[in-house]
RNA sequence: GCCCGAGUGGCGGAAUUGGUAUACGCGUUCGACUUAAAAUCGAAUGGAGCAAUCCAUAUGGGUUCAAGUCCCAUCUCGGGCACCA
């Protein structure tokens, strides 16, 4: 018999797909279209992890199951590749990032190629391919002409290690999220999208969306959206009014006293002479602590101003404090303190010794104007890196920002002998010299004419995420050379019918939503969300449940299980095999072979014999099970085709049905329990089809040699209502809940309670139980049970 | 602290949503083939007991003819938010 030997068949038909190109996606009428993509990787030097073999595994699975079906799929791939990595390493080792980068996509490609993923490998794209990045330019232009792209100057997180500011996104519990480096607060002028515009129905559509409950939480809670008042506060000494934010207006005959936050702008001009040496020492050492140590420290602390405001509803003059539990960001930075109200306040009342007076809600508007804010801030995208796409903006002598116009896009990024950030708090690229230099037309902001003039660059990058936040519009049209995505072919395939990732909740996957929203809105999409189905799946983790880590020493490589002789099937196959889609799951290697012993089953079933032998119309095989065998295998003895028939379409209908809702686990078991089945009695050839045909999206190489082999086509099979049933059923008996006997029944008496009853009664087993009388019992036709109680 | 999830064999995990608990895989044990090993094939495998039976889905109660599934309380683990006024 002829030995399953993986690397042989994967190596043929890999060789067959790449040059037949079958995944290539056309938009054609008829057929239904599905377009399908994971996160696309980021492509380090370390090649690909079992993570992206599960991510995109995932998604082929799906794209062959859909395509199977007839409809119309498109599966693209693309890298993410501008970032800090890259540049880091590039810097290490005296290299450029755009070789390492290349490099890293070609390795890339080779190993997804290596897994004989249903790619359309004409639609690759790269965020660092100026091709890529003069659309994405194009996008930052079309945000900044409807003033979604701005600058402004404010306190930012700045990464001290990384040398380059962060958006709010990526700072994670106080640290970068690149690096883990604690972040501090810096004044800069930065550029920023203005997401807040469309906070609303960010919010408003999340519930709508079939994505998993957990993201959509983590979205809303990002967002925050919380409705009250603000209030303006007259300052007595005629120092600027003071505007509070309050969810409360109705409470304010109980506050008795305002705070602002250390960054408050009006601090200067409130605080009173006496108080300034404090209130100036309490500012800067507030600026001074991290965020982390900001919040480990939860004991109120504070400062007089000297200032007083007047309570607009009691008349009464109440001292004005500086304290760091106020938020410079959120709201106005400024808060009425209502101590009788506000836990907060309260401890900072009784620690200052602060009057605290029970207060009598009155009319909600009263004294403000309703108001709206959000947790969420504006994105703030510029980085002060050189690996990134460079901002189309220039400067003009007096430092007004003016866009690059359109036709000279894109603003190429230089090559630079030196990648390194100094302390200057500008990327590398201020050192390009020639490149900085650049004649654009300037509008004169007085008379509104147009001239030309030498201005200098934007020498900020963008963040990374701008990139991505696009590039599922840029597959319709991968190669596009007059616009960013094609008018036609994003009507056909957008939105993305189902987007797989296992990463960026609340960062990337609000970025693209608030995208897609604006260029909604500017008639560029007809679409205002990105992504119908989300998966987010678990992390894969070594054998002892950590996360894999170089440093560790515990990383499996998937091309090392590859090569080691289990193939890419077998891998693809155990990913899925692992457990819930949606859960981490540790790495098993002797389940691996597991999943190896089930595909070199389902290939001893094509050995000539047992096809020959089955081909008529009783199955041979194996002999049937001896004595003990259960009342199924009976079954299969005294009428094995229809048993075998009765099984086939189970298989089908479980399988079928456990893809659509990616139980990819419990789909890979019941084709296993359909091979234990051939095994036993002897499989037909149209068995050997079904199976080959459910198995392909799993092991794409090891189906398509058996189909080859059988002579069939891949379409997917559909089963028939009427061989789910089988002509005898089993019921169960139980005695007050507990099973003591089953019986093998005629389908059709299942309609008949009283005989099934009669049945039930007649048993031995039964009847030890029932000698006091039976006090009444229950027939369940759809279980397929009848409980006895006594 | 607040808000969600989840606790099932030696292990990863299944259970048509209230109806045969432990599918499938791993591991373990025995057997066949082999000079031998690997591979492969077959059998057994929740615990206790010779057995009939009894006990088992984190713990304790409850509802029900029937509970892993529903309700209440407790414990443990995971995730999210965390001075957002």
């Amino acid at each position: 018999m002829e030995r399953y030997e993986p690397l042989k068949i994967e190596e043929k038909w890999q060789k067959i797909w790449e040059q037949e190109k079958p995944y290539k996606a056309v938009e054609k009428d008829g057929a239904p279209k599905m377009y399908l993509a994971e996160m696309f990787p980021y492509p380090s030097g370390a090649g690909l992890h079992v993570g992206h073999v599960r991510n995109f595994t995932i998604v082929d699975v799906l794209t062959r199951f859909y395509g199977q079906q007839r409809l119309n799929v498109m599966r693209p791939f693309g890298y993410d590749t501008f970032g800090l990595p890259a540049e880091n390493y590039a810097i290490k080792t005296g290299r450029s990032p755009k070789d390492v980068t290349a490099e890293n996509v070609a390795n890339f490609r080779k190993q997804a190629k290596r897994l004989g993923y249903a790619i359309d490998w004409d639609r690759e794209i790269n965020t660092s391919d100026p091709e890529y990045y003069k659309w994405t330019q194009w996008c930052f232009l079309q945000l900044y002409k409807k003033g979604l792209a701005y600058q402004k100057e404010s306190y930012q997180w700045w990464c001290p290690v990384d040398q380059t500011v962060l958006a709010n996104e990526q700072v994670e519990n106080g640290c970068c999220w690149r690096c883990g480096h604690e972040v501090e607060k810096k004044k800069m002028k930065q550029w920023f999208f203005k997401i807040t515009e469309y906070a609303d129905e960010l919010l408003d559509e999340v519930d709508a969306l079939d994505w998993p409950e957990k993201i959509k939480t983590m979205q809303k809670n990002w967002i925050g959206r919380s409705t009250g008042a603000e209030i303006e506060f007259k300052v007595e000494g005629g120092a600027p009014h003071i505007t509070v934010f309050t969810t409360r207006p109705d409470t304010i005959y109980g506050a008795t006293f305002l705070v602002v936050a250390p960054e408050y702008a009006g601090l200067e001009a409130l605080v009173s002479d006496d108080a300034r040496e404090e209130v100036m020492a309490y500012k800067a050492e507030a600026m001074k602590k991290s965020e982390i140590e900001r919040q480990e420290n939860k004991e109120k602390t504070g400062v007089f101003t000297g200032a007083y405001a007047i309570n607009p509803a009691t008349k009464e003059k109440i001292p004005i404090w500086v304290a760091d539990y106020v938020l410079s960001g959120y709201g106005t930075g400024a808060i009425m303190a209502v101590p009788a109200m506000d836990e907060r306040d309260k401890e900072f009342a009784e620690k200052f010794d602060l009057p605290i007076v029970e207060t009598e809600l009155c009319e909600f508007d009263k004294f403000g104007t309703p108001k709206t804010t959000y947790r969420m801030r504006d994105w703030l995208i510029s980085r002060q890196r050189y690996w990134g796409c460079p901002i189309p903006i220039a400067y003009d002598k007096d430092g007004n920002a003016h866009p690059i116009p359109e036709d000279q896009l894109p603003v190429m990024l230089p090559e630079i002998d030196d990648y390194k950030p100094d302390s200057s708090g500008r990327s590398a690229l201020a050192k390009a010299k020639d490149w900085l230099k650049v004649e654009i037309p300037v509008v004169d902001p007085e008379t509104g004419e147009t001239h030309m003039e030498e201005c200098t660059r934007e020498t900020d990058t963008l963040d990374g995420y701008a990139c991505s936040s696009w590039y599922l519009w840029r597959y319709v049209s991968p190669h596009d050379a007059e616009h960013a995505w094609d008018p036609v072919a994003i009507k056909y395939w957008a939105p993305t019918d189902i987007y797989v990732g296992a990463d960026h909740a609340v960062a990337h996957l609000l970025y693209v939503r608030f995208w897609c929203k604006f260029f909604a809105d500017e008639g560029y999409l007809p679409f205002r969300e990105p992504i119908k189905k989300l998966i987010y799946h678990g992390y894969i983790n070594a054998p002892d449940g950590k996360k894999m880590s170089k440093s560790k020493g515990n990383v499996i490589d998937p091309l090392d299980v590859i090569n080691d002789g289990y193939g890419a099937d077998t891998l693809r196959t155990y990913e899925m095999f692992i457990g819930p889609v949606e859960l981490d799951a540790a790495w098993d290697p002797r389940s691996v072979g597991g999943v190896y012993r089930f595909l070199n089953r389902c290939y001893n079933l094509l050995n000539a014999d047992v096809i020959n032998s089955c081909s008529g119309s009783r199955p041979a095989g194996p002999s049937p099970r001896a004595a003990g065998a259960n009342s199924r295998a009976a079954a299969l003895r005294n009428s094995p085709n229809q048993e075998l028939t009765h099984i086939r379409h189970k298989t089908i209908k479980k399988v079928t049905e456990d893809i659509y809702k990616c139980q990819f686990n419990t789909a890979v078991a019941a084709l296993m329990e359909y091979v234990n089945e051939l095994y036993k009695v002897g499989a037909t050839k149209e068995d050997l089809i079904i199976l080959s045909k459910l198995l392909k999206p799993f092991a794409p190489h090891l189906a398509s040699e058996m189909l080859e082999r059988l002579g069939a086509d891949d379409e997917w099979p559909k089963w028939e209502e009427k061989y789910l049933v089988a002509d005898t059923a089993e019921v169960v008996v139980q005695v007050n809940g507990k099973l003591r006997a089953k019986l093998m029944v005629d389908v059709t008496d299942l309609e008949d309670e009283a005989k099934i009853v009669e049945m039930a009664l007649a048993e031995k087993k039964v009847q030890k139980y029932t000698t006091e009388g039976v006090k009444k019992t229950i027939f369940v036709k759809k279980a397929k049970l009848v409980n006895i109680v006594v």
